[in-house]
DNA sequence: TAAGTATAGTGTACATGCAACACTATGTCA
DNA sequence: TGACATAGTGTTGCATGTACACTATACTTA
């Protein structure tokens, strides 16, 4: 089967930034190329777009297919689109970024066998293609976006200790946070909701847990608001 | 000339949101369609990317042949990509949005004797494709990003007077800015440069004349700064 | 079981920035 | 020269952000 076009096309890809967090890094989920270009060498999880297929379903898909990850947050990142980024033909990459939590979401290598991990985002090796640029940008985006929407709850488990909430917002900024003035912060934002629930298995004074309320979020989000930290 | 290809590619396009500024409104910049689908409906410009072409010169290109526009702020701002988004076939398209200054850019109709023309951005007719999705996103993107970076110039002559500068913030954000506080504010940043010359051919007291300063704003930049208004 | 230890949880004082508000100055025009 | 149209200018109160240190609680271990 082939396809023939009275132009020429450039080819068009997908490719994830997913970010994950753990007790220690804002980290990044990538892959090992098994092919040729820039084989053995690591990469972000991506692929070719489908006919008839929206760009975000494509990377939806071969994220699932390559790393195991689904049912995400997902954004479009930027569209890259150097004619030299791709040294076999004029490849267009439609990039997007993705936040997950680490205990929710196992990874496991493709099926064509090459290897998936997770990287701190301070440690990450050279990449395939003009990755590293994407990786950058991406995040970048996450930096800014942490600051006026409350997407890092998607890097959280869904019940959680403030501790944990800060740490996040201090491996993503990449700064220190006072507890007190972050604590009052993020409650007077009425977005988080108690539960009668505290830490299990810590050794010392367990934390109260808390759920981001998502319903409270929407009402206020009409009105717009602050969710600088 | 025909290109074949292994696997069915999605078409791959650009469009340009072009907003303008004069004494009344801000104004996009729209053409008719010649060519079915749409015929006769206004659009964005914009048209097929070329091989070995990157999408952003692929959208400066096709915003001189079309509107004659030319050197401006272009950036790009979402690639979309719904399958049904084009009645011929799945078509991909690289949004971008671009600002330029009414008196430096004359537009002229493209060479297929289509029409080009400015309508106010309150006033817009019913636009092809997903086109008006694009212009609501693109319009989105400009309040949100006049708050924190300085594009808003690109949006002026030169020379302008203060009132002109506040006068474009209370177009785009659309609401009333007080003049005091607006002053205050714009000139504590240290990016205007203050020039000794005024106004002329007004009926009135003459506006004292300023300048954007692209080596102060870059200064500060490093740092990092508070832009919003 | 008492002392140690590790983290949870809490309030105040100061500085900074934003918002509200009205009058004088200067040039043009009739 | 008087009417007019717009330029240009400061202060105050309020809200928000920032800096900062101690007590409470649960578990561990001697």
């Amino acid at each position: 089967m082939s396809y023939t076009y009275e132009y020429s096309r450039p080819a068009l890809t997908v490719d994830c930034v997913v970010f994950g967090l753990d007790q220690d890094d804002l980290k990044v989920l990538l892959i090992q190329r098994g092919l040729e270009p820039f084989a053995g060498q690591w990469a972000l999880p991506g692929g070719f777009v489908r006919i008839d297929e929206s760009p975000e379903a494509s990377a939806r898909r071969e994220l699932q297919e390559e790393t195991g990850v689904r049912d995400v947050f997902l954004e479009q990142l930027y569209t890259f689109g150097e004619p030299s980024r791709d040294p076999r033909e004029h490849v267009i990459s439609i990039a997007h970024y993705a936040l997950v939590n680490l205990d929710d979401h196992e990874i496991r290598a493709a099926t064509d066998a090459r290897q998936a991990g997770w990287f701190a985002i301070d440690d990450v090796p050279t990449l395939a293609f003009d990755h590293g640029t994407i990786l950058k940008m991406a995040h970048d985006r996450l930096c800014g976006k942490v600051r006026y929407q409350p997407i890092g709850f998607e890097l959280l488990p869904d019940k959680f200790a403030l501790r944990q909430l800060q740490n996040l917002y201090e491996k993503v900024l990449d700064r220190q946070i006072d507890k007190r003035n972050f604590r009052k912060k993020i409650l007077s934002m009425g977005i988080l909701q108690e539960l009668d629930e505290v830490e299990t298995d810590v050794s010392h004074r367990a934390a109260r847990l808390y759920r981001f309320d998502k319903g409270k979020y929407n009402d206020m989000f009409k009105n717009g608001f602050n969710f600088e930290i």
